[in-house]
DNA sequence: TGCATTATTATGTACGCACATATTAAAACG
DNA sequence: CGTTTTAATATGTGCGTACATAATAATGCA
């Protein structure tokens, strides 16, 4: 039923694939022909098949199980992957004019929730650094942040007037691992004042925490203006 | 400088490739050794070398052009992946007790931004379903959904006093892209009253849009309760 | 000199084989 | 009959070769 392709590629196998999970001719649930079954009805190699299923286990449409074979996802988790560009970058993207500006950089004793993330003990001082980012002249997000300095020492070396922290960061400390949340919150008196809204109107927040070796190197809180609109493509 | 590896995986080149990158031995926009110079120097084959610099750049740290060689990205983009389950999946995978409710199910000529995203000519009515979702019996998410029925007949068999769109839709309609944005905005008085909160609460907003060959089928708008986090890990 | 044409080259991919590994089914055993 | 051991098997991966493709550099031509 189907005619000879004059090429098989990994890309028109995936296709095939995705086209039968979604016509349903292969149901959720259940088992899709192993490997070398594809790979000799689409005339192929298996090496080829295997990369096409690969591509499609990372989409979450099917589940791969050394011998057990791969069987159509019950539940198709969608996977959608985001951009997280330096600030500075996300807003001259947009064409809009960047700007920056240092609010306030001291050493204090963290609060409580802080400190638990950077695993500081009581009483010890972390750098706290807060920061504005402008598009087009107009606030677009507050950068509070709190940096591990026993970890960076070489961040005395930066000059937080000049070049953000999200920046000074991405170029300068290599990280391995983090984690990012975002949530909705309600802008308190000063976010407000910053960003030019009113209090208690809902802001978009993303906090983030990147580690080293399982350290915890800094943690950010990043509060952006009323409307923003986080985007993907699924 | 180098011992001889007992066995060079590809996950091994990898990490080695992320080392370097990390500890700056290639910096920002440098290009890195071509496959066939760290195949060699890594005692590899050049496919295995392929495979580990495909994932380094998937992860956007580096730059692949043909002929032009690898980069190190100069800002690099980080890539992160949200896993969108089914919100039933979403509430029992947290063990909690999941909840169902339909609110009202209607056609209605829909509003100017749902019309245009939906690409329905004017006066035209569209199916208008409003449900709500609990975990432990507190309400978790709002669900207001418009589904263009003349791509989807078979909608009309479809009893969402018994299974939510959200699921009917995963299980039945096959798509091939969409979109998602998420934002913050403020619970309006409905809002407020079916999740238990406060008019003008912050509240965390997914918006969606599923599409099969180009044209739009559902959109839907999910109103989460105050206080919900999307987490996940770089 | 300016522009179109032709090499050159690094990555992209296909293939076929071999073997590793995880997992399940079958067999052996008490 | 339940438990442990062993075999079977589908996927995972490495290798080396060959060729495809895109982007650039070099060349030729008007």
């Amino acid at each position: 039923m189907k005619r000879s392709e004059q090429k098989a590629t990994w890309q028109s196998i995936e296709a095939e694939v995705l086209r039968r999970i979604r016509l349903r001719e292969w149901a959720p649930g259940d088992p899709i022909p192993h490997e070398d079954a594809l790979a000799r009805e689409l005339g192929c190699a298996r090496s080829t098949v295997n990369r096409a299923l690969r591509s499609v286990a990372e989409k979450g449409l099917i589940e791969r199980r050394r011998r057990a074979g791969s069987h159509v996802a019950l539940n198709p988790v969608r996977r959608v992957t985001l951009n997280i560009p330096v600030l500075r970058q996300e807003i001259e993207d947009r064409g809009a004019t960047y700007g920056y500006v240092l609010i306030s950089e001291d050493h204090a004793v963290p609060p409580a929730p802080i400190r638990a993330i950077l695993h500081s003990p009581p009483d010890t001082s972390r750098l706290h650094i807060r920061a504005m980012h402008f598009a087009d002249g107009k606030p677009h997000v507050i950068e509070d942040r709190w940096i591990d300095d026993t970890q960076i020492p070489q961040v005395s070396a930066a000059d937080f007037a000049a070049i953000s922290p999200n920046e000074w960061l991405v170029r300068t400390v290599p990280f391995e691992s983090g984690d990012i949340s975002f949530l909705a919150e309600a802008a308190n008196g000063e976010d407000a004042n910053l960003l030019g809204c009113m209090t208690g109107d809902p802001v978009f927040v993303t906090e983030r925490t990147t580690r080293q070796g399982g350290r915890p190197l800094t943690t950010v809180r990043l509060v952006f203006a009323p409307g923003h609109k986080v985007k993907t493509q699924i």
